[in-house]
RNA sequence: GGGCAGAUAGCUCAGUCGGUUAGAGCGCUACGCUCACAUCGUAGAGGUCGGGGGUUCGAGUCCCUCUCUGCCCA
C-alpha cells in the first residue's frame, strides 16, 4: 500500500474510494458482531425500512445516527451488533403491487387470486430489499449483514404466530363488532393510529326532524347528512333545560318516515349547533358509544365500497357524496333544511392513501390493551426505558395512559394470517400455533376448516422485532446474548405505532425491556420546510448525493447543524459544505504525506519523550487534541451526535489547519534544524492520525483512505482504539495549560499584525520589520518563536525588546497578548489616523474595563459565584488594565 | 379544547449543570492563485437572542405572561 503523498489527486474523489472500503470492510467481516462475555454490549436493531421502495433523506440521516454510535461503540471495544432488516409493510406495499398491477397488465389481485398476487409480491419485495440493501451499503452502514431479518421470515413469522396464539389464550385478542375505520379504497380496516385528522372546509346543515303526532320540529345540525338515512334517535344533553322535556318523545325521520326517539346523553356539547344532534350508530364512533348506552338499533347505510346500501332506501347505489348533495337537495325541497353554514372540521384520512376513511360497524379482531400498557407505563416512568430528549416521554406517556383496544386485522392479503380457524362442521373457533389437520373439538377434516381470510396489521409484527430478529421465541444464543439491545433510534412520528407497542411487546413476552434507551430524531425536511415527498417531487434521492459529493459529505450533513430531535431542512449548500471540509482534510493529509515521506513512527512502546525535540506549538496542539478527544466522546455519550461532529469540524479546520499546520511550515522545511523537524513530523502524525480517528465514525471512508495511506500499523482504521486515553500516558507532551496559554499569546500577536496590515493595506508581498515589548516571560517565547511568528505575520523580523525600551519612531502600534507591537511604517503612519485608532481601542477597552470593574465591585458577586469565576473576571481586570496602560503610553508618546 | 416544539446575524440553524466579548454554514465587503487546499487563505461588516414581567451577584439559558408559526392528540 502507498504510503506516501506523492501522486494523490489535489481534489478528493469520493467515487472509487468509497466502493474499495466498504468491499475491504465486508472481506474482512469487519461488520460481523463479536460475543466476547469480557466486553460490554451494544445493540441496536434497526428500525426496518418499508419494502415498498428505496430509502429517502429520513432514513440516510437515521441510520448515519446508527452507524456514528455502533462505530463508535466498536473502536472503543465494545461488543457490537446493528442488526438490519425491512418490513413487508402491509398496506403500503399491496397498494404498490396492485398499482403496478393495474398499470402495466390491467389486472386486479383478484383476477390472479391470492396465491399468485402474493407471488408477485414476493417478486417485489425482493427487489427493493436488494436495493434497500446497496443503498445502505454504500452509506457506509457497518451493520452486521449475515443477520439481516425480514418481518415475513420464516422465523418472525413463527414469532407473530406465537405472540398472537398467547395473547389469545390469555383472553387479551378477541373478535367483536365494533366501529371501525375502514378505508375504501385500500379496502380494509385501519387502527385509529392509521388515520390522519386533517381540517377540511366543509358545511354545517341545519335540519328538521317533525316531533311525532305533528308537534313542531327537532332541528338538528349535521356535517354529513347522508348518514341521516341511517339515524336511530336524536340526542340532547340531559342538563340542556331548553330540551329536557323532549326526551323520550319521538321523531320522524324525513326521508325514510322512520320513527326514532330522541335520548338524553352526556356526551351531547349543548354548544354545538343547536344542541340536538342525530345518532347514526353504525357511521360515527360517538355515536356508537351512544347506541350502545341506549341499545340503539344500527343501520348501516353506507357500504365497504363507500356507496350507500339497500338500507339507503332511494337512496342505495349512490356514492356517499352524491348521496350527500341528493339528500340536502330534496330536504330543501321538502323545507326540512333550515340553513347551510360554512363549518371546518376534522375528516380522518387513509394514512397510506389519502382516501377519506369511512367509520363503519364491522367484525375485527382487536387486542385488550389496558392490561398490556400498564407495564409499558411503569416501565418509562421508573427510567428503565428513557426517552432522549426527554420532552417525548410525555406523549407516550399521555398516548398510553388513554390507550384503546388495538384493531390488528386488515383485510389485505399481503401480511402474516391471522391463526384462527372455524369448523363448518361443529362451529367451533380456535387459534393454534401449528396449520390444523383436523378439527380439534369434533375431529372433522381439514377441508372443513376456515381459517380467518384477513391479515395482521403490519405493526404487530413490528412490535416484535427487537426480540424476533433475535431468534425469540426459541431460546437462541442471540437472544441471551444481545437482548435487550441496548438504544432505538428512531423518528418521532412512529412513537405510538412502533415504539410503544415494542415496549409492552417486549415486556410481555420476554419480560424484559427491549431497549433501555429511544434516541428520537426528526424529520429531513426539504428547503421550504415541507415534508419531503416523491409524488410532489420535493424528494431528494440520498443516492443522488452519495455519488455527487460522497457518501462522507452526505452523512455529515445529515447529522450537523441538528438539535436532539428536531426536524431539519435539507439544503444542497449544506452537502456542500461538507464536501468542502473532506476535502479540506484530504489536502491537509496530502500536506502531512508529502512531509512525513522520511519520517519513522515511534514503535509501540517505544519511549517518546526524549526522542524529539517537542516545541511549545507540538504541546499545544497535543494538549488541544486530547480535550478534543474527550469532548467529543462526552457529546457521543448523550447522544449529541452533532455537537461532536462540530467539535472535530472546529478542531480540524480552525486549530489544526488553520494554525498548527501552518506553524510548522518554516519547521518541517527545514529551517529550523532537524531536531525540530522531526518533532513537527511526530507531532503532526500522531494529531492528525488520531484526528482521523475520532472523525471516522461519522466519515468512515475518507479516513480510512487517508489512514491507510499514513505510516500506521493495523488491518483498518475501524479496529483503531477509540482515543480516550491522553498523548501523555505514551510520553507525549500534552496537557499543557500553559502551552495553551502561551500559543494563544503568539495567535493574538499574529492576528494583530496581520490585522493592520489589512487595515493599511500593506501589499501581502512586503516583508515587514516589527519590534515587540514584551515582559521576560512572554519575550523569551516571542524569541524562541521568532522564526514562525515571522512566516505566520509575513514579517522581515521580529524584534523582542523590554517593555522599557524607548519605541520605534514613526511605528504603527497595537496591544495583543499583553505584549506591544510596533511596525516600524514611517511612509504608512499618519499621526492622526494612529491616534483615532488608539482612541478607539483604548475607548473599548475602557468599556470593557468598566464592566469587569463593576462586577468584582459587587460584594455579592464575590461571595456567591465560584471561585473559578472569580478568578476568571481578576485575571480579566488585569489584562485589561495592563492594555490600557499600553495603550495610554502609546497615546502620550504620539501626543506628545 | 389539551399538549409539545420553534421564534438567536441577510438566509438556514447550533448553543448540553445559568458564568468573560453569543457561534457555524451559506451570503456580503476588501485583499490574495504565499511550494496541502480557490471545494482555498487573510482581514472585516453584521445580532437590544419574539414582546413584557420575575428569580439571581449574573439570564439566549430558569419561572410567569402575551404574540406569531408548526406539530401531535381529542
Amino acid at each position: 500500500m502507498e504510503r506516501s503523498g506523492e501522486g494523490l489527486p489535489k481534489v478528493y474523489d469520493p467515487g472509487v474510494v468509497e466502493e474499495k472500503w466498504y468491499r475491504f470492510w465486508e472481506e474482512n467481516e469487519l461488520f460481523k458482531a463479536t460475543m466476547d462475555p469480557e466486553r460490554q454490549n451494544f445493540c441496536i436493531v434497526i428500525p426496518p425500512p418499508n419494502v415498498t421502495g428505496s430509502l429517502h433523506m429520513g432514513h440516510a440521516m437515521q441510520h448515519t445516527l446508527h452507524d456514528v454510535l455502533v462505530r463508535w461503540r466498536r473502536m472503543q471495544g465494545y461488543n457490537t451488533l446493528w442488526l438490519p432488516g425491512t418490513d413487508h409493510a402491509g398496506i403500503a406495499t399491496q397498494i404498490k403491487v396492485e398499482e403496478r398491477l393495474r398499470k402495466e397488465e390491467g389486472l386486479t389481485r383478484h383476477d390472479l387470486g391470492r396465491e399468485k398476487f402474493l407471488e408477485q409480491v414476493w417478486a417485489w419485495k425482493e427487489h427493493y430489499n436488494q436495493n434497500i440493501t446497496s443503498q445502505m451499503k454504500k452509506l457506509g452502514d457497518s451493520c452486521d449483514w449475515s443477520r439481516h431479518r425480514f418481518t415475513m421470515d420464516e422465523g418472525l413469522s413463527k414469532a407473530v404466530r406465537e405472540a398472537f396464539i398467547r395473547l389469545y389464550e390469555k383472553g387479551l385478542i378477541y373478535q367483536d363488532s365494533y366501529i371501525v375505520n375502514w378505508c375504501p379504497h385500500c379496502h380494509t380496516t385501519l387502527s385509529d393510529l392509521e388515520v390522519e385528522h386533517e381540517e377540511d372546509p366543509g358545511h354545517l346543515w341545519y335540519i328538521k326532524y317533525p316531533y311525532t303526532g305533528g308537534d313542531g320540529y327537532a332541528v338538528v345540525a349535521t356535517t354529513r347528512p347522508e348518514t341521516m338515512l341511517g339515524d336511530t334517535a336524536v340526542a340532547v344533553h340531559p342538563e340542556d333545560g331548553r330540551y329536557r322535556g323532549m326526551i323520550g318523545k319521538t321523531v320522524i325521520l324525513p326521508l325514510m318516515n322512520r320513527e326514532i326517539p330522541v335520548v338524553g346523553d352526556e356526551f351531547v356539547d349543548p354548544a354545538f349547533g343547536t344542541g340536538m344532534v342525530k345518532v347514526t350508530p353504525a357511521h360515527d364512533p360517538n355515536d356508537f358509544e351512544i347506541g350502545r348506552r341506549h341499545q340503539l338499533p344500527q343501520v348501516a347505510v353506507i357500504g365497504e365500497d363507500g356507496c350507500m346500501t339497500r338500507e339507503a332506501g332511494a337512496y342505495a347505489g349512490l356514492p356517499v357524496l352524491e348521496c350527500r348533495r341528493k339528500v340536502v337537495a330534496d330536504l330543501e325541497a321538502l323545507g326540512l333544511l333550515v340553513k347551510t353554514e360554512e363549518h371546518v372540521h376534522a375528516v380522518g384520512h387513509c394514512y397510506r392513501c389519502g382516501e377519506v376513511v369511512e367509520p363503519l360497524v364491522s367484525k375485527q379482531w382487536f387486542v385488550r390493551m389496558k392490561p398490556l400498557a400498564e407495564p409499558a407505563i411503569k416501565a418509562v416512568r421508573d427510567g428503565d426505558i428513557r426517552f432522549v430528549p426527554d420532552r417525548f416521554t410525555k406523549n407516550y406517556l399521555y398516548w398510553m395512559e388513554n390507550i384503546r383496544d388495538w384493531c390488528i386485522s386488515r383485510q389485505l392479503w399481503w401480511g402474516h394470517r391471522i391463526p384462527v380457524w372455524t369448523c363448518r362442521s361443529c362451529g367451533e373457533q380456535f387459534a393454534l400455533r401449528e396449520d390444523p389437520e383436523s378439527c380439534p373439538k369434533c375431529r372433522g377434516p381439514k377441508e372443513g376448516l376456515e381459517q380467518d381470510p384477513d391479515v395482521l396489521d403490519t405493526w404487530f409484527s413490528s412490535a416484535l422485532w427487537p426480540f424476533s430478529t433475535m431468534g425469540w421465541p426459541e431460546e437462541t444464543a442471540d437472544l441471551a446474548f444481545w437482548y435487550p439491545t441496548t438504544v432505538l433510534i428512531t423518528a418521532y412520528d412512529i412513537i405510538y405505532f412502533w415504539v410503544a407497542r415494542m415496549i409492552f411487546s417486549g415486556l410481555e413476552f420476554t419480560g424484559k425491556k427491549p431497549f433501555s434507551d429511544i434516541l428520537v430524531h426528526g424529520l429531513v425536511r426539504d428547503a421550504l420546510g415541507r415534508k419531503m415527498s416523491r409524488s410532489r417531487g420535493t424528494g431528494v434521492d440520498p443516492l443522488e448525493l452519495v455519488s455527487e459529493y460522497g457518501a462522507d459529505a452526505l452523512r455529515f450533513t445529515l447529522v450537523t447543524g441538528v438539535a436532539p430531535g428536531n426536524d431539519t431542512r435539507y439544503h444542497p449548500e449544506r452537502v456542500e459544505a461538507s464536501r468542502n471540509f473532506a476535502n479540506k482534510i484530504w489536502n491537509a493529509s496530502r500536506f502531512a504525506l508529502m512531509n512525513l515521506a522520511d519520517f519513522t513512527p515511534p514503535a509501540a512502546g517505544e519511549a517518546v519523550s526524549g526522542k524529539w525535540r517537542f516545541e511549545l506549538v507540538d504541546r499545544w496542539i497535543l494538549t488541544r487534541f486530547h480535550q478534543v478527544a474527550q469532548e467529543v466522546t462526552r457529546y457521543l455519550e448523550r447522544y449529541e451526535v452533532g455537537e461532536g461532529a462540530q467539535t472535530i469540524y472546529d478542531f480540524i479546520w480552525s486549530e489544526l489547519c488553520d494554525w498548527y499546520i501552518e506553524m510548522i511550515k518554516p519547521r518541517l522545511y527545514g529551517r529550523m534544524g532537524e531536531e525540530s523537524r522531526q518533532a513537527a513530523q511526530a507531532t503532526l502524525f500522531y494529531v492528525l492520525r488520531h484526528t482521523l480517528e475520532l472523525l471516522h465514525p461519522y466519515m468512515p471512508f475518507i479516513t480510512e483512505e487517508i489512514w491507510q495511506h499514513l505510516p500506521t500499523e493495523g488491518l483498518s482504521i475501524m479496529l483503531a482504539p477509540w482515543p480516550a486515553e491522553s498523548p501523555a500516558a505514551e510520553g507525549w507532551p500534552a496537557d499543557d495549560e500553559e502551552a495553551v496559554q502561551y500559543t494563544g499569546m503568539i495567535m493574538e500577536v499574529v492576528r494583530a499584525v496581520r490585522n493592520i496590515r489589512a487595515e493599511k493595506a500593506v501589499p501581502p508581498q512586503r516583508q515587514i520589520r516589527a519590534v515587540v515589548h514584551a515582559d521576560d516571560q512572554r519575550g523569551q517565547v516571542l524569541k524562541e518563536n521568532a522564526e514562525m511568528i515571522s512566516f505566520l505575520a509575513r514579517l522581515a523580523s521580529l524584534t523582542v525588546e523590554e517593555e522599557t525600551s524607548a519605541p520605534p519612531e514613526k511605528a504603527l502600534a497595537a496591544v495583543a497578548g499583553g505584549v506591544e507591537i510596533f511596525l516600524p511604517l514611517a511612509d504608512l503612519v499618519d499621526i492622526e489616523e494612529e491616534l483615532a485608532r488608539l482612541r478607539q481601542e483604548q475607548a473599548e477597552t475602557e468599556a470593557q474595563l468598566e464592566k469587569v470593574r463593576q462586577r468584582l465591585a459587587n460584594k455579592s458577586f464575590l461571595e456567591k459565584a465560584p471561585e473559578k469565576v472569580v478568578a476568571g473576571a481578576r485575571q480579566q481586570l488585569a489584562a485589561l488594565e495592563e492594555k490600557r496602560e499600553k495603550l495610554a503610553a502609546r497615546l502620550a508618546e504620539l501626543e506628545g
